[in-house]
DNA sequence: ATTAATTTTTAGATTAATCTAAAAATTTTA
DNA sequence: TAAAATTTTTAGATTAATCTAAAAATTAAT
């Protein structure tokens, strides 16, 4: 019998799965104060009720990982937000940089019903309007490989898969310059001091642009 | 400058709007207790909570009544409760008994954009799956007049528009009579020692039902 | 390898929402 | 209308989630 958790705890579950590295990588609680945008002395005594309920392990000072349990809830969070903003979307005429924020509310609908009938009302998607993966209701994905276009060199090519970041102002800055997931893109050229880079764009003809955008574009072979 | 309400003062003030009979009828404390399932005294904290909120006129021992600020609260509630269940019915494929409690989580979901997207999206209903009235964004109903089926008498005759309560085993049990909103009935006879009726539906033949049934059901003239 | 800087934890309070038990007010009944 | 019954409120505690300030542990630096 899983017991449903508060709406503060499955915030605490999906900002460690979240902001961790590598599956086993130690959150610190000056991190996740970060992310939650709290206090270190609140994340000390969260870490505890999570750790008592064995969805994360802990030891004092040395931050946190997620357990079975608690990645498995994370997982169920991330899936339903991600389904939400895919409605929103594609059936609300919300464009990509409006949906973050609603679908933090969402996400905590409690229903497995509603979210799998959702997953199928919207023929269950694979990737939501950022090209973020959304877990199957196993928690499984099935992505391909995809790389950071600012790794990308000289005649690479490939397509946008995703943004690596969900900020408002850069998702607004893409819509003008007209890119979006599953447009074809190569590289022209990299320049070596600052690399900025020269691409060109299926649908218009080259642009430049900046490393600090490159690095939050998420490039794959195909979709 | 509207202050945002909390999930249970947003529960209190829907449910005063929902058990008091006029506008101004005071709803008592314990009555309150017993809807919300909690305690006569912590309706009593609650109570001087929202009234120090102006949302309800509040005198000792005299029960509460809405003000104009808290009705409109109550109002963008209700909307957004029947909305979704409209939603859940229309492209979910849930039955009319299943959505009364997802909805009751998605009516504190916090974005009139949202609200009135998804009312575009649904084609404006002015129903929800039980026939109650669906209030616009300016918290207006359209209605027309209805009565209980248990009001009417021999000959009478008219549309199904609702069911006065969402008792998940009512609403089954209709299911099982080939009941449901949108069709013509007929009084045939009403039994004058019990108030059960015979009733003639426009989808089958005649059948009995007891004053209990009939009493939940509502009739109109036209939808 | 001590000292300094940083991170993390504890201690002690606060707020919203809730409870039980008891007191106070109101309503009903005899 | 006084006593009984009911309803409502107050008093005092509890729990989850949060905070500030200070102590403790760890990490970095000279």
């Amino acid at each position: 019998m899983e017991k449903s958790l508060s709406l503060t705890e499955e915030n605490y579950i999906k900002t460690i799965f979240q902001i961790r590295t590598t599956p086993e990588s130690n959150v610190s609680t000056n991190s996740l104060a970060n992310s939650l945008q709290t206090k270190p002395a609140t994340v000390s005594d969260m870490i505890k009720r999570l750790s008592h309920k064995k969805l994360i392990f802990y030891e004092k000072y040395k931050g946190v990982t997620l357990s079975a349990a608690g990645s498995k809830q994370a997982l169920k969070i991330i899936r339903k937000h991600r389904l939400w903003e895919v409605f929103l979307v594609t059936h609300l005429n919300f464009k990509w940089d409006q949906v973050h924020e609603i679908a933090e509310q969402l996400e905590h609908i409690k229903s497995s019903e509603l979210i799998n009938r959702l997953d199928d009302f919207l023929g269950n998607p694979t990737t939501d309007p950022h090209g973020d993966p959304i877990p199957d209701a196993n928690g499984q994905f099935q992505l391909g490989p995809s790389k950071l276009l600012s790794k990308m060199t000289s005649h690479e090519n490939g397509i946008i898969v995703g943004v690596k970041n969900e900020n408002s102002l850069l998702l607004q800055h893409l819509d003008k310059l007209n890119i979006h997931l599953g447009l074809h893109i190569e590289v022209i050229e990299v320049n070596d001091f600052d690399q900025s880079m020269q691409v060109k764009l299926a649908n218009s003809s080259s642009l430049f642009l900046s490393e600090k955008i490159a690095s939050q574009i998420l490039i794959a072979k195909k979709i």
